[in-house]
DNA sequence: GATTATTACTGGCATATGCCACTATCAATT
DNA sequence: AATTGATAGTGGCATATGCCAGTAATAATC
C-alpha cells in the first residue's frame, strides 16, 4: 500500500467523523489562538453567553457532553476569571454559570477571530454545503439512540 | 429561553462538528465497551491491522493526528498488549506499529461490536445519506486549510 | 413527616488530543 | 568528513471528555 494512498477513507461513520473534528479543531484552535483560547473555549463561552445564566446542566445537554465532562472544561475558564457559577435561587441544586465582565470582553474578542475562520471554511466549501453539513450533524445530535431501558 | 429551545443549534461548523461527535462516539462506545475498548481504540486497532505494520507517522497522518497524540493513545494499547511496535530496518529513527496475536484476536472481536453499531447507525440515518456524510466529511479532512508556509 | 427515589453536581481516575522542547537519525551541503 | 537542515519520535504539560462513586437537595410516596 503506497504511503499516499493510505489515508484512512474509512467506512466507520465514527471515525471519519472523529477525522474530521481533528482537521477542523485544528483549524479553528489556530484561528482563536491570538486569544489564548481553544476552540471548545470560545464555543463554551459563547453557549454560556447566549443561555443567559443557564445551568450547568442545561449546558451540557444543549452541548451533548457529560455534565463531568463540562465541570472540568469550565475550570480552566473559571480560573483566568472568564466564567463564574453561583447557587439558583429556586433550587439549590443547580448552579447556574454566567460570564464575567472579562468573559463577555474575551468573548467579543474570540469570536471576531472565530467569524475569520468560519468565513475562510465556508468559502472554501461553500455556504450551502457547509450549511447541509450542519443540518446532517444536527440530524446526528437529536438522534434518539436509546438510552436507558424503561422501568 | 425555554429548556428545550434550548438545544444549540448553532451556526459554528467546528461546534456542530463536535457535538455530533460525542454524540456519535458515545453511541460506538457503549457498542463496543464490552469488548473493554473505546471505539477509538477499536479504530485505532484497525487502522493498524490494515496499514501492514505502518509507522507512526504514517498512521497519525492517515489519521489527521498529531504525531504525540498518537504515542499517547498507544500507550494503554501496549500497556494492554494489543499492541507492540518496533524500529524499522533501514531508518532507525521510524518506529513501525503492528498488532500482536492478542491485538488481532481483540479486533476480530471489537469488529463484531462495531458492524452492530454501524448497521444500527445506517438503519436510523440511511446508509445513502450515512454515505453522503461521510462524503462531506473526507472532503473536510482532505481540505488544504493552509498549515506552514513556503520557505 | 419519615423514607425512598430522583436530580444536579463534584471529584477521582482514565483515555483523547495537541503543543513545545528535546533527542536521535538521516539527508544535503560544503 | 564536519556542519547544517530536515525527519521521526518521546516526554511533559494542558485541555477535552467520559464513567463511576459519592454528596446534597428536591420530589414522591406511604
Amino acid at each position: 500500500m503506497s504511503k499516499d494512498a493510505f489515508s484512512a477513507t474509512s467506512a466507520c461513520n465514527n471515525a471519519t467523523l472523529r477525522r474530521a473534528a481533528r482537521k477542523l479543531g485544528q483549524f479553528y484552535d489556530d484561528a482563536v489562538a491570538p486569544a489564548g483560547l481553544k476552540a471548545t473555549q470560545q464555543g463554551l463561552l459563547y453557549q454560556i453567553h447566549a443561555g443567559g445564566e443557564p445551568a450547568m446542566g442545561e449546558i451540557a445537554a444543549a452541548l451533548i457532553m457529560d455534565l463531568s465532562a463540562l465541570g472540568h472544561t469550565l475550570k480552566p475558564l473559571i480560573r483566568d476569571g472568564y466564567v463564574e457559577t453561583f447557587n439558583d435561587r429556586q433550587d439549590r441544586r443547580i448552579r447556574r454559570i454566567r460570564l464575567t465582565k472579562a468573559g463577555e470582553k474575551k468573548l467579543a474578542e474570540v469570536m471576531q477571530l472565530w467569524l475569520v475562520a468560519q468565513r475562510r471554511l465556508e468559502d472554501l466549501i461553500g455556504a450551502e454545503k457547509a450549511k447541509r453539513l450542519r443540518t446532517a450533524l444536527d440530524e446526528i445530535a437529536r438522534l434518539d439512540l436509546g438510552g436507558a431501558p424503561a422501568p
